[in-house]
DNA sequence: CTTATATATTCCATTATAGGAATATATAAG
DNA sequence: CTTATATATTCCTATAATGGAATATATAAG
């Protein structure tokens, strides 16, 4: 039985904890990396990486401007999450 | 930093797309082991074992009858991942 | 007691994941 | 061009998670 990997859907994506703290905090307003660093206080490769899962499953999007990255977050694609739940 | 254990909490457990296979089930009616091994056509401690992380979370409960265990859903334990989407 | 059935558990190997440290890349500033 | 700043990436290690196979456990049936 092939194994599922677990870090490329939006379910999985926000089963880690870190990564929904991270949502949390861009839900409020989008914001650069080193502001979400600044505010959460984990290495800044840390985030990158959460980051990084995010924009696969598109939850997050950048908006590069300079030597800034603006991360914005997506709501749209929590929908299959939305739909899933409604079952209950 | 240490890491996040990822299968005991609600988000990470229905993070894996085979226990949302076996929630989709039991939100029809509950079922015994047997029966979801049927509907799913996955090995039975594949089964078995997922339920167990499901059970951990109290996103299911066990009902035992003669050597049968019928299993159930526990919707008022998604609760948590239901408050956490209303930020969107 | 013996056997069959239902389910859980243990042991194992493979793969995935997270995070640290160091480094690379890109862009701005001087 | 050089330096500083912002961010991503790579390499590495430890640990976690999944699934298979075999086995254990519990209960029912004969």
């Amino acid at each position: 039985m092939a194994r599922t990997k677990t870090t490329h859907d939006v379910f999985s994506a926000i089963g880690e904890p870190k990564r929904r703290v991270l949502i949390e905090q861009l839900v409020l307003k989008e914001m650069t990396v080193g502001e979400l660093v600044d505010a959460v206080h984990w290495p800044q490769p840390v985030v990158s990486k959460h980051l990084k899962v995010l924009r696969q499953v598109n939850i997050v999007r950048e908006k590069r401007q300079g030597r800034h990255r603006y991360y914005r977050i997506q709501p749209e694609e929590l929908r299959p999450i939305q739909d899933w739940m409604h079952q209950f």
